[in-house]
DNA sequence: CGATTTACCGCATACGATTGCATAAATTTA
DNA sequence: TAAATTTATGCAATCGTATGCGGTAAATCG
């Protein structure tokens, strides 16, 4: 098409020189021009809207890139999420990104998969390549992580997770250990279960490790038995969902209800328990975690806490454009994006 | 923690001057070092170890964005989808982020959401930070708008799209038309249906006008009749389908089968049917586009034209590397990924 | 009318890394 | 032993942009 465009050589691009040479000015005023920011040297008029008429002429885009060595903003943030394909990630992928194209950022996404290696990846490349903001949900990195990237790159961090505690990181919290009580209450005394399975995943991520902290609290309150045999770890997928159920089932005396650490195991559970021949909830009560569009689609449609995620994602945004914009300067933010209950059919 | 870390002015990072300083030679030989790639200047074993030595104690990381500037490769590529909340993107873009990540590029992800401005306004930005490689699914991008990408910014594009004709930019097409006229004529002649809806999308969208094509052809070469009001317009999202399905269902004689163009949509129209009291596949028959995972959740599962976004994502990203390595340089290439229908439950 | 301020603009340098060319030392060859 | 190579390293320009500082002309002042 058109012209023969070598792909092999970079192409020349449109420069504040070209601009500069057309207009016939330095490169500098060109600069200042299109920068006319506050206290900067004053421009007259008449170079001003030459200068504008060569951008204009020759399509001139400044190069973020040179912006960027300067050590100018990058223009640029980055966000580390487990895994896009889960809907709860991928509600807040989307929430981020429309906070940050709205100020014309562009969005680096990375998935960590939960593997530390893969977050131990994400923090070098934020050192290759800085970039203004941070958006994380991290599982295993610790404060020093976060802190020494911050140290060296100066970069403004907003996270997903209340074990990050830094005076210098935004953090969104949730109750989601407080609604795993309350809902294993719930099961307890308006639904009368007292044989109750868990599903969750490995101790060493934190919103695992709080959930079946709270699972066991509530419990323990009823004087209910915790069988370990009750107690099943997934990987957050459907597929899991659908073992621990299988194996749940395979018990001399199984649960009458199971609370599920996340709606993608829970339908797994689901479709396992029905596969079976058993009905939920009369002969198995399933809740869920999350509240994804599918728990509603499913039949019967899912119990489930609902989190939030773009309340979530426009919060962390926020948050670290403040921070970026040096509008928030002081001390650590903890915000506060609660969970609850949503009483559905399959509990 | 630690240090006070000033996030205000940016900390000097970590240079090669400073490495060279503490290995006592000079940066240039520090940076034939790290990159002894070509058939450059060979370096002597004392001083490789010297360097290395000091990178190691310094914490060195090379600055991608200075790389960048002098012309090498950014490590950086971008994805344009329509919405990353749509599963049929996030598994291709899952699939294109693990083969970047496993190549250590990074990548940016802009949703379009279908919109002429906002697949404008990435060209833009891919302007102004030139990437060596772009992987898009554009819907109102023309070749001229692509092709202008490239000579300006040189840089690799691959695309999911029949409309896209350009000698460098390498093509992923699917059989979708041939599926859907397929598919109509199996609604017609193994399932006996006579009165068939559409449920599709702008005829601005180059799949949503070939599928539209494609139902026409069936429904012609079977004498059957289109009437306008079953051809219903959507947006893709579940609840468009909720609408459409409403409406049809509130005609005199309502169809027998439904082809929706998105499995989104399609299960929108199974909730609605289903809550109007009407059995799936019994009473109406529905039948979806993309084998999203949630097809296979609802009950009845859901018939449906799979396609297979990971093969797509991945073979856009090969395409797209194969370019950017040099190790393809021809004349545009064709891949294909076939689609074909999954018979289940709803039809 | 000479001196000082003001408004506007250009020169030069810096950001961090790559690379062609020059150079010094070590080695080989004549 | 001098000349030609080879080997190993440094110098300096460059990428595109931002900005401190200095310079020039016009405007204002005394």
């Amino acid at each position: 098409m058109t012209k023969e465009s070598n792909s092999q050589q970079r192409p020349k691009p449109v420069t504040m020189r070209d601009v500069a040479k057309m207009a016939d000015v330095s490169q500098s005023t060109v600069s200042r021009v299109l920068n006319r920011s506050a206290s900067s040297v004053p421009i007259g008029e008449s170079t001003r809207l030459k200068v504008l008429e060569a951008v204009e002429k020759l399509g001139y885009h400044p190069n973020l890139h040179a912006g960027s060595l300067r050590g100018q903003k990058t223009r640029l943030i980055a966000m580390m999420i487990a895994d896009i394909a889960n809907p709860f990630y991928q509600a807040m992928a989307r929430a981020v990104q429309d906070v940050a194209h709205a100020r014309r950022y562009d969005v680096l996404v990375v998935n960590s998969d939960h593997l530390a290696e893969n977050e131990q990846l994400f923090c070098e490349s934020m050192i290759r390549r800085p970039v203004d903001g941070i958006i994380a949900v991290p599982y295993h990195l610790t404060t020093d992580d976060l802190d020494d990237l911050i140290v060296r790159t100066g970069v403004s961090v907003a996270v997903l997770g209340q074990h990050i505690c830094h005076p210098q990181i935004d953090t969104v919290g949730c109750n989601d250990e407080d609604a795993t009580c309350d809902t294993v209450r719930w099961l307890i005394e308006a639904k009368g279960h007292k044989r109750i399975g868990f599903v969750g995943v490995k101790q060493a991520f934190p919103p695992g490790k709080r959930r079946y902290a709270a699972f066991v609290r509530a419990m323990q309150e009823a004087q209910l038995p915790i069988p370990p045999e009750y107690i099943k770890i997934g990987d957050w997928q459907v597929e899991s969902g659908q073992r621990a159920m299988c194996e749940l089932l395979a018990l001399a005396e199984p649960p009458t209800a199971v609370f599920v650490c996340n709606d993608q195991m829970a339908i797994g559970a689901l479709l396992k328990a029905q596969e079976r021949g058993l009905r939920v909830p009369e002969d198995v009560a399933i809740v869920g975690f999350d509240d994804i569009p599918a728990a509603s689609w499913v039949r019967p449609n899912l119990t489930t806490v609902a989190q939030y995620p773009t309340k979530i994602g426009t919060q962390l945004a926020q948050a670290v454009f403040e921070r970026i914009d040096g509008i928030a300067v002081g001390e650590r933010r903890l915000f506060h994006v609660s969970c609850r209950l949503i009483k559905r059919e399959s509990a």
